[in-house]
DNA sequence: ACCGTTACGCACCAGTCGGTGCGTGCGAGG
DNA sequence: CCTCGCACGCACCGACTGGTGCGTAACGGT
């Protein structure tokens, strides 16, 4: 996931998926679709979604807040507080993302997830693959 | 997104969605889901994927392929023919990947990708954000 | 006045990914 | 006999990502 940010100059030549390909990229950031995720339960501050989340540095969270602001699935609402206090949640948009594909993609792995892991660790024996 | 392949440690402390991971994972590296989705139509050779899709080198189909393989998602099948023939095909595992949340991922793009594009072409302004 | 909290910013670093170029083994075809 | 097509393999390289550590601005509490 490297500078694919072109316009699109060979996107139809993308098996016609070139969407595909946007859509992708909302994942292509470690840990978009799990700040995503945590948003889901609503509004939180940094704080609390590094404590939630566990494992993201403090630099990555708010490169990865930017990403989601920028990109219109989170919302960002700070308030003129004492100690400076912001908010992030998801924006309808951001809601439609994880409660659609993302929740799509949390239940394939829930019912394929044993046979994934299975494949990764055998190795695929030939025949095995089913087929 | 780098050496995430660790088994899985502090796994329940993302937001309970370990799992999440492992599914976005598959989206991780830049074509796989792009020579998934070449893949559905039926079987095919190198060839013509690259042809197919375009813009990717030989190198980065081989681990692809191989990366898909090893997953279980895509089956592999080398004929013993005079010139080297080898297919690919999706496994039933990876169809219900593309068939479900990749599939989903995509409806979801069409019908939000341009709010998506607006929203990131735009940057946000203030008071913009919808809310 | 000093410290603590919150929300960042920045520099540095290692690991990884994708692209390019070039070489390999195999058999068919001229 | 030489060349070509196919399916790879490998080395090199630039670019990006994520992690760590440290510094900042604003404000409240003691």
């Amino acid at each position: 996931m490297a500078g694919m940010s072109e316009s699109e100059p060979h996107c139809e030549a993308l098996v016609a998926d070139c969407r595909l390909r946007a859509a992708t990229d909302l994942f292509a950031h470690t840990w978009d679709p799990v700040v995503l995720a945590a948003l889901r339960p609503g509004p939180r501050r940094r704080r609390e979604l590094r404590a939630a989340i566990g494992g993201l540095s403090d630099k990555v969270l708010t490169e990865t807040l930017r990403r989601l602001c920028a990109r219109g699935l989170v919302d960002r609402r700070a308030f003129a507080q004492a100690p400076p206090r912001v908010e992030y949640a998801l924006t309808p948009l951001g809601r439609s993302l994880v409660e659609g594909p993302m929740q799509a993609l949390g239940a394939w792995i829930l019912e394929h997830g044993d046979a994934l892991l299975m494949a990764e660790e055998n190795g695929m024996e030939p025949g095995s693959t089913g087929s």
